[in-house]
DNA sequence: CATATATATCGAGATATCTCGATATAATGC
DNA sequence: GCATTATATCGAGATATCTCGATATATATG
């Protein structure tokens, strides 16, 4: 839990939209059926909803995957990102207690 | 309560580190006697344990104020300020919302 | 093996943040 | 008013982040 690198993956609007978008997989393009049973979402899903560059999205799901807020599993091409819901609880409550705990 | 400008304001480790020190009043030099009945912390104290320049600390207070963790409150040359304890709480409520609400 | 597709990495210009010293402002005391 | 003290603001160089297009890598398919 490295609040540091937490907190500066979090310090981009695009990149907290884009966890709150995986919260809800309706949020994308329906997946392939291949894919059927994966709960990730792949990158070219993320880089047209965000409409940014393939390399900037790229970029962006290495930091929140470094922050530990998402997961990556590779399927044959595709990268398949979703929210880490254990890592992201985890956060909360280290800035919680650095902010409140006495 | 402005989600990007508080997370941009606790994006430094020195800044969460201040907000963690004004917790404890003890963790700074004693108050004069005059200012016993106040209950924060004057710019220079800060910046002596922070060991940065004074107008980096008085920049950092500014950013911690802006983004509503602390309040200050002049009195004659000395500027004290102290933690906005309902506002950390308002922010923490909306990260967290922001986080985890579906 | 050649081509196509999906993603990752590289290099760089634009922009923002960091942090300082210098200076300005405000209050105090003589 | 003048000197001192505390804080805020300004201007700037150093460093980091943002975001892109170009390129590299990995996989799938013919």
């Amino acid at each position: 839990m490295d609040v540091e690198k937490s907190i500066a993956a979090l310090n981009n609007p695009m990149r907290r939209k884009i966890l709150e978008w995986l919260k809800d997989r309706s949020n994308f393009p329906p997946a392939l059926p291949e894919h059927a049973d994966l709960d990730g979402v792949c990158v070219a899903y993320i880089q047209e909803k965000a409409q940014l560059s393939q390399s900037t999205i790229s970029n962006y799901m290495g930091l929140l995957k470094q922050a530990g807020f998402v997961s990556a599993e590779r399927h044959g091409q595709w990268t398949f990102y979703r929210r880490n819901e254990t890592n992201i609880r985890a956060f909360l409550s280290a800035v919680q207690d650095e902010l409140l705990k006495s």
